[in-house]
DNA sequence: CACCCGAGAGAAAACGATTACCCAGCCGAC
DNA sequence: GTCGGCTGGGTAATCGTTTTCTCTCGGGTG
């Protein structure tokens, strides 16, 4: 595997390695002859430089590492492409890693991101702050993704238990009382805020069994379904944690032949694309996931260029009214097929 | 933002760098005492190795880069997350790039890559050969996804034209004679692929009306859902490019009040994970698409480990009959949620 | 006692770039 | 004629590692 280098365009146009350097990037001063000497020569030999070797040097790789829990589901490939398009539009790269809730995996990811990446976007809903901090090469700027801010790293956060209180609220506003829940895993910090809002705004108490707890899967959301739909008295609403417990829900009260919202209304989290699709369309929390990758790259690009600049963020969802929930409100004039902005609320 | 390199930990254990290094990588002969002060000095200075120095001197990055056309949709997503898992399970990362149909985005991004990689995944079904053969540094090992193999590139296919006919015939076999298409952009191979399968499979032959053009996006099939629509005669059934322009048409046909698949039959391509939960859930090619993409992955791998070795694979498209094409069969004994395989075809 | 061998550890050469520094011309000014 | 400034371009240090030599020191052997 001969790759051409720096040092053969300089022996084939017969200059210095600096000569090349200085006319490929075009700093310094080169004689026109010269420079269009080395330009031939580099176009003949279809050189192109060897990013590892410019990074080491000029200590910045370009790259920008993104470690998440996992790549399934619609919510980390919309965070990933809000980053991704936010990193393009800097000329930055994105190293992605995957954590698998995994502690080990997740500091192995950390760890050998030293070396290859400017910054580094940590999204680990399972990890706490001493774990985190514990493994962070330290002088790598950081930002956390759904975490607080902690130590001299910015974060940017989705307000997940307003969004949760916001939720049940307007189900138990459409008059619904007995209001389940389908959490997300146990130590999960979205899962445990969601599920602190949610028990906070709950019209009435109910219990335990009207939790259930899931791990955000399509599979779980359909296995939570069925354990709820089978209590007694049977509630008449659910508020999934996240839009796929939401969707596998749908699917098993859709099979048991409960009608949706008629029967038990439904409530989600995060308005991933699919959100739009069930049937009943689902009511949820919106964040927009993108939107939201994108900000935490431009934090992480702008804390890599101004390192005293810690400042954090935070998301609030929006409610976004479909038909699951069974409002009762005036549909909004659909014009294109596209959301419209009602009350501060969106209703589609 | 001074980080700890390996001089530091040589001065503070007092020994030299070689001695450091050979503790770290478990290489050459070291005596135990000096061992166990290195790895002391080590733990508590925090060193961590600068992955970029490793890979600049060991030739290798344990880096594979991938490059798509986009990050938008189930599609590309699952397969990100195919190859991610099949990268994690070898002790690889991933570096993402998008071209977005922009053919110098595309370069840019090959280019970037040199240096970066030990290999490259390539999706540009938009690219011809000649550009990307062009434009691929040489002595980089690569596999092209969803493109023909050639000069000595592995390649992974899937078998755009087979998958087409099947679903075209499929439809016809249930009755349905004005078969539409909505069609990927022009100068995507696959998107051609199809539209040829569909050309040469339809049941009788119809005016340039039934064939619409989109972009592999919702709103395209929308589009091209209300076009078809307003067709006379209307068509009895349409076959989209893939399953997002398929969801797409979906809700078009929805708005509109026409029966799918009463008056309309509908089939996709892909079968991402939305398929299932469109109402009515949809008829499409599955192709394993995180699947293919650890396909690819794995050829990639074997092909950086045995240079020799060229090969290309194919993937056959499967038929997954759900209810959006109005199939007459038994449906199929639900067991778990899953799919259940029937006379080598899927009902869902 | 001379010799050889192996173990342990340091010095230094890579890897492929960037860039600070220096030097050789050349030209105009005094 | 000497000096100074500017231009063009080469030399070499550097980035943080790995790895090949090489050297030293002990101990076993003849």
């Amino acid at each position: 595997m001969k790759t051409v280098t720096i040092k053969d365009v300089a022996r084939e146009a017969d200059v210095s390695i600096a000569s090349v350097s200085r006319v490929l990037n075009g700093v310094g001063r080169v004689g026109e002859a010269t420079r269009t000497r080395i330009l031939k020569t580099a176009e003949r030999l279809r050189y192109v430089p060897h990013e590892g070797a410019r990074s080491l040097i000029m200590r910045r790789t370009a790259t920008i590492g993104i470690v998440l829990p996992d790549l399934h589901g619609e919510f980390f490939s919309e965070l990933l492409r809000g980053a991704d398009n936010a990193a393009r539009a800097r000329g930055l790269h994105l190293l992605v890693s995957t954590s698998h809730g995994n502690p080990e995996e997740a500091a192995a990811a950390i760890r050998s991101m030293r070396g290859r990446v400017d910054g580094l976007l940590l999204m680990s809903p399972h990890l706490d702050h001493a774990f985190v901090a514990r493994h962070l090469p330290e002088g790598l700027p950081t930002v956390l993704m759904n975490a607080a801010a902690f130590d001299g790293k910015s974060a940017v956060d989705v307000e997940d238990y307003v969004g949760a209180v916001t939720m049940v609220r307007h189900l138990a506003g459409n008059g619904r009382r007995r209001i389940a829940h389908i959490a997300g895993p146990v130590g999960n910090s979205d899962a445990t805020e969601r599920l602190r809002g949610y028990l906070d705004a709950r019209p009435e108490p109910l219990d335990d069994g009207y939790v259930v707890r899931g791990d955000f899967s399509v599979a779980s959301g359909y296995a939570a379904g069925l354990a709820l739909a089978a209590l007694d008295p049977r509630p008449d609403a659910i508020f999934a944690a996240n839009d796929m417990m939401a969707a596998g829900c749908i699917d098993a009260l859709d099979e048991l032949g409960i009608a949706v919202p008629g029967e038990i209304a439904l409530g989600g989290f995060d308005d991933v694309p699919l959100a739009h699709f069930l049937r009943p369309p689902l009511t949820t929390m919106r964040i927009n996931v993108a939107d939201f990758g994108r900000k935490a790259l431009e934090r992480l690009a702008s804390t890599i260029e101004q390192p005293t600049e810690v400042e954090s963020e935070t998301v609030v969802p929006e409610l976004v009214i479909r038909r699951s929930c069974g409002h009762r409100g005036r549909k909004a004039p659909k014009s294109n097929g596209e959301d419209s902005l009602k009350q501060g609320r969106y209703v589609e």
